[in-house]
DNA sequence: CCTACCGATCGGTAGG
DNA sequence: CCTACCGATCGGTAGG
């Protein structure tokens, strides 16, 4: 990597960082340039304005992120299907409790800001969707009986995670921990015939 | 009312509107003032700081909320349980869509900016036990059995709440009615005995 | 409730 | 990647 393409990724990584803890309006190029080691007009050497810089974080973040559901396609179908859909929902929690970018797009996924609404929000669907189609994977390689339809199971199954994801930051994860157990219970016993 | 009461409400009431519609940093005080037909510094007059205005802002909401919330006990008792939950689920959502109040919780409260996290945080909390004291009530008052404790079955409640209530503004009442409608379904059969 | 005004900071440009 | 600089806007004060 040229030092050039050095500088650029330290930019995106510490710009990632400040506007997920502060907020866009909140950090300045001069926040980011600071963090970065070199004066704030440097920035605009490797990005045109402060808003294409944000939205290249928004397309590390979330490209980021689609690889990270992807990659959870690979568990052991072997296992029941409650172990699988319990993980599946666990690993996506804790992916959010671990780095920025949790806390990214919680804030900009859950509230984004006018300018940059219909192109978040695109990639934030887009996320769903690949969440959804883990979940009718898993769920229609199950022999087991619903008592709701598929959708219906996949819709409430995002509803609980959107949940827990609220409480991202807000919480300790111990606190998480213990809300996750409760949802998950009762979800769990509320898609299947007991 | 006097003209000064007048106007110091008319400031709150637009501050309120702007500070959940654009955000704190984003709305500045020539904002606020052009809506209410005044100069900046006039705001001077009544408030110390945008600071102190923001907090007036914030009691304003919560405080309405809380009421609101209160109001909420006056349920039929006489109403079959699930009736019951289900009317303080959907009614506590749809207070959300109808007014600002709904943006400005969801902005403030699931990702509160620094210099007011704590005093926000207390607020939110205070709004969440309220409504798991309703809870309580009326799942204590049912001879029903459930399939979880008290707890579990208030708490995964709770979740469910929080993760329609990630879908305001996001997303259409419409949309927020079908995923309503799952997630309820498979709420209510998980604290069920089927 | 206003006019006049202040220092600080912002995103961004020129030119190297 | 830097220095020097710009216009615009911000929250806030003085004095009425």
């Amino acid at each position: 990597m040229s030092k050039g393409e050095e500088t650029k990724q330290k930019i995106l990584q510490q710009a990632l960082m400040l506007f997920s803890v502060k907020g866009y309006e909140e950090t300045s190029l001069k926040d980011i340039a600071t963090s970065v080691n070199i004066k704030a007009p440097s920035i605009y050497a490797y990005f045109k304005s402060k808003e294409s810089l944000f939205e290249n974080v928004i397309d590390v973040v979330m490209d980021e992120y689609l690889f990270f559901i992807r990659s959870q396609a690979d568990t052991d179908v072997s296992l029941p299907t409650e172990k699988q859909l319990y993980t599946l929902m666990d690993n996506l929690n804790k992916y959010f409790y671990k780095q920025n970018l949790g806390l990214f797009i919680k804030r900009y996924g859950l509230v984004p800001p006018e300018k940059f609404r219909d192109y978040l929000l695109h990639k934030y669907n887009e996320s769903e969707r690949e969440i959804r189609k883990l979940l009718y994977d898993i769920l229609e390689s199950s022999s087991k009986p619903y008592k709701s339809d598929l959708d219906t199971v996949v819709t409430s199954f995002i509803c609980v995670l959107d949940g827990l994801f609220t409480y991202l930051v807000n919480y300790s994860e111990q606190e998480y921990e213990q809300r996750l157990k409760a949802a998950w219970e009762v979800y769990w016993q509320g898609i299947t015939t007991s």
